[in-house]
DNA sequence: TTTGTATTGCGAATTTTTTCTCGATTTTAT
DNA sequence: ATAAAATCGAGAAAAAATTCGCAATACAAA
């Protein structure tokens, strides 16, 4: 464990790392073996020293002349976000965006393995989606400490955010992925991320309605 | 239609926005009038005078010791968004994701009303997802271009998006909403916004990989 | 009326993030 | 073997975003 693993990157860093990756995928999947910053920048729009600045992080040296492995760049990139490693998550919430999130096996590729399924609504506790049980949302913090859940996904409507919230920290989970439109009030050491549509709705409609305002000039 | 309507909010500030906009209705309904930035920037966990400097960019002004006006702020941040009008939207691909952004009928509260989905999928085509009509995705351009569509939510898998997205763009689609993994080559007079969950996984991931790391010293 | 308090709004300072510049290095071609 | 081309990596510079400091202002209480 070197003691660049403990350095921690920007989030605009984090952020486009997953972009990078898929890239990566589609250039492996073409027979590619190397790949460089200015490659990468060139297709993602994006300029080629933070590229390298980027990729910095994750611990990988490149050579001159002929960039990166792609190979190699994949793993560290996947090691650093620690999407080699799956782990395991509960989901509280089984609407229509739960179950799109249980659909997508994809997910198993970014480190993320659904094991259970909440929610309130009798008609779907039982069944199973995608092979993953539906469960009492009350089964949530005794369960989740025994099997050592850290990793919650929150996908309940936004009335019930806070109280689903508190009910997963209750069984010891230390991240939540929340995706309710709301602000969750928690103990400090809890990870919140807020994956909220509407922040990126917000960007496009923005930009949209000034290239209107512009055009019309 | 003043000047300051042309400048433009850096994204950071886009993307708080929204949550500016969701803790105000809630305030409201809780029967307050007005709001201080303080109040704003505890609730959120962010700086007081980063609010204001959001704020500053819808164009109202606060009144010392009382604050922004509640009713007022919201239309103005409406405004700035342009969901105060609503926009008119077509969808591709009625997959996992697409049903459950069909299902949300939260979106047009957001400016956002989608009025057609397409697909390829000859068991979905001839359906209705929540009132809106499944289409042939062969229809798109023809019928954009004869409604005036400006918005395209793309929720195909990845192979696909390209391919969808120059057909949207065909039919003069000037804003596209990508949930697909894949950077789009389109013109450069397109807006594309990549809503990719994958984005938001990453941050969550690392920070909870950090705290792994840090928390086992 | 006066005093105390909380707030806005603006310019300055700071911090963070991005972009630029350039020397060192590796491969390819001559 | 040598020259040419392409890249990385590091430090400097620039740009963007955040935070600080404070005067001006409105309200409430004394």
């Amino acid at each position: 464990m070197t003691a660049s693993q403990f350095k921690s990157a920007p989030e605009p860093t984090l952020r486009r790392l997953p972009r990078y990756l898929h890239l990566l995928f589609r250039l492996r999947e073409g027979g590619l073996e190397d790949v460089s910053s200015t490659l990468i920048a060139r297709e993602l729009k994006l300029d080629p020293t933070q590229v390298r600045k980027d990729i910095e992080y994750t611990d990988i040296v490149g050579r001159p002349k002929t960039g990166y492995p792609i190979e190699d760049l994949i793993i560290a990139i996947e090691a650093f976000l620690n999407w080699n490693n799956t782990e395991d998550a509960f989901i509280a919430g089984v609407g229509n965006l739960g179950s799109a999130m249980l659909g997508y096996q994809r997910f198993k590729k970014y480190g993320l393995n659904f094991v259970a399924a909440f929610d309130t609504d009798k008609q779907k506790i039982g069944t199973q989606i995608d092979t993953i049980p539906v469960l009492s949302i009350e089964k949530l913090p005794d369960l989740a400490n025994r099997m050592k859940i850290k990793f919650g996904v929150l996908t309940v409507p936004p009335q019930y955010a806070q109280f689903v919230a508190e009910i997963m920290v209750e069984g010891g989970i230390k991240a939540i992925w929340n995706f309710a439109p709301c602000q969750l009030k928690l103990p400090d050491d809890v990870i919140v991320e807020n994956a909220q549509l509407t922040q990126s709705l917000a960007v496009i409609s923005r930009k949209l309605h000034e290239k209107k305002i512009l055009g019309s000039d």
